[in-house]
DNA sequence: TACGTTCATGAATCCATCT
DNA sequence: GAGATGGATTCATGAACGT
């Protein structure tokens, strides 16, 4: 298994823009060879007058243009078709990001679930500086939503908690996220100073899902690269890409835009790391050391004592088992972190066995 | 067609709970004849196994009955069905709210649209105090979307545009409304004094889209009722009402809500909405905005340096944490505003990071 | 009475690893 | 693969309680 994916991930072609539509590459690339897609893809529906389809040619007018429930089946096969394509390429422990607006993104959410993509969360992209409602006859439309998936129920995911919480100031980042629109320097003009893209995505926004969901090193597909905001924020956050683009024009302002683009500095890349990565430290190997004789007493927080034994159990009264089970028992709780719970006493003070446990992480070093 | 819609106005059971399924109720009634519909359907959870938070208690969830369904194609097929009922008896320039969370919401919003609805804004209620992620293993899920839709593309809609504006303090009203969630008096209790209904919605959330989207004297249905939010403010706000819940004990305690609930108090609502402190920026959302770059230095007023990192945490020799926390360390000191306490350089001057804090407050507002 | 502390709780698809 | 075990994990708010 893991040869089969060395081997797909080998002959990935990363850190380019490939030419054409993005069904048709993504069938050409391996099977579970990606570990995060990000998708945005167009949603040229509702504007009346011309309906194009999602790959730009028209639609023929004999055949109710304006119907729109045909403009919606015809939109549904689309997305029914490059998400069967992502997903074949998607590892089965990566994760998918697609963003939309109402007038698309039912749709696409709708076709995650029927695929068996399993949603995590959705999260809100609320825009501190929309564009108002000219003619107030509606709410400004201020936000747009994305959809963060795994590939099933039960698959694994990347989920760089702690990082997240680090960027929010030490609160867990919330699902609505305050970002401002692309704009200023960022925003990429054409030949004639015109914006070069019509619906370029902030590189905050990127930046915000790269950190939070790959680690450095992962490989990213973006199907609908556009001006390369995905490719940028991964080359700056040491991540991998693959654009796929049909768009000459947007190819082009979006190889300039990488090749500028510098990585951030090695340990400006290391991150808020979260307890779980950390090794596992049996408690046995306490007693084993000798930092804690048999015999010798544990204190809870509410005083209850118990005996540590040579085997690295420990005895209450009659309750026997591990540290957690121990104090999950004394305390009727249906779990307990042991490590946090129990206390020694070293020349008359009590001391937390977490303080052992860090010692023995830190010789491993 | 004046003639035939007064007459069915006539017969409405108005300001009345039916009980029944909403199915079967909805078809019961005069078609065209209501004005508005607010619909809060089940959500199809999901919920596997309990869950605990970190101090062992246990999360409440929501387990009932109701909000059971075998499989998507199950909750699509009740969703087609009860909102086919939904559009009979909606007025031709009626319109229709139905929320949800991204369990159900594409699927919602989905079908809306195959019915032809016509989607006039998505709106996302932003939970001031949203239930944390216990697990750390997701973001918190700190929202929940309302779709707002007409009947059909053109269709005339009521929409108070000004009244709206007054609300949000003299500016366009957008598409993201932050409100608590409904606790304290607001929430209901049976009489174990435990939550009378799992979903209860906050008034503050109905009175905005009854304000927003109806006049007074027009008919608001709502199928799946609970406890009667919507039935409140209706009567609070000079609207009628019509309730279907098949639950004999929401049914009681709605009614006995609504029989306390006095019209017009006109300045009671919306209270807690606009808390105008100074928004809190996270220091990472600097680096997200590529303010300050992964890699760059900040310097603190005795010299030091310290670098900043790509999840916005510095490091400054082995010492890492938030701004505020390097900045303590540095000092020898319990506590460190980092905000003043950092500069960075720009053409050669040291500037206080807070000037970038006051940048991004300013495109807030 | 005022104020500080503790406690309860809210629409939740909430674990990873080894045996 | 199923079952057992280690052990990581929370924010805002209102009510209750204590000084």
């Amino acid at each position: 298994m893991t040869t089969k994916t060395q081997k797909a991930a080998a002959t990935l072609p990363l850190n380019t823009i490939l030419d054409g539509n993005c069904i048709e590459m993504m069938l050409s690339l391996p099977e579970n060879s990606v570990d995060l897609i990000f998708a945005d893809p167009p949603y040229n529906l509702q504007l009346k007058g011309e309906l194009h389809r999602p790959d730009n040619s028209k639609v023929d007018a004999v055949d109710d243009a304006w119907d729109q429930f045909g403009s919606f089946a015809h939109y549904d096969r689309f997305t029914r078709d490059w998400l069967a394509a992502a997903r074949r390429i998607l590892k089965p422990d990566g994760a998918i990001w697609v963003i939309g607006s109402y007038h698309n993104v039912f749709r696409l959410g709708a076709e995650l679930q029927n695929q068996g993509f399993w949603i995590l969360n959705d999260v809100v992209w609320r825009k501190s500086n929309p564009m108002p409602n000219f003619r107030g006859k509606r709410l400004t439309n201020a936000h747009e939503t994305l959809i963060w998936a795994s590939k099933g129920e039960g698959a694994k995911y990347t989920f760089n908690y702690e990082a997240l919480k680090a960027l929010n100031e030490g609160v867990q980042m919330r699902s609505d996220w305050v970002l401002p629109i692309c704009t200023g320097h960022e925003r990429l003009k054409d030949a004639n100073g015109d914006k070069a893209h019509p619906t370029q995505k902030p590189e905050s926004l990127l930046h915000r899902v790269l950190l939070g969901t790959t680690n450095p090193g992962d490989v990213v597909l973006d199907p609908f690269f556009g001006t390369g905001t995905t490719g940028a924020v991964a080359k700056m956050l040491g991540r991998e890409f693959i654009g796929i683009e049909r768009e000459a024009a947007y190819r082009e302002v979006a190889e300039k835009r990488i090749a500028r683009v510098r990585k951030f500095d090695k340990n400006a890349l290391e991150v808020t790391a979260s307890k779980r990565a950390e090794p596992r430290v049996p408690f046995g190997q306490l007693v084993e050391r000798g930092m804690l004789r048999p015999g010798e007493v544990l204190t809870s927080p509410r005083g209850q004592a118990a005996k540590v034994r040579a085997d690295g159990t420990l005895i209450a009264d009659d309750i026997k088992g591990s540290i957690h089970q121990v104090g999950a028992a004394l305390e009727g709780a249906p779990s307990c972190n042991g490590w946090t719970y129990w206390n020694f006493r070293k020349e008359g003070k009590m001391i937390s066995i977490d303080v052992l446990r860090q010692q023995i992480r830190s010789e491993m070093n």
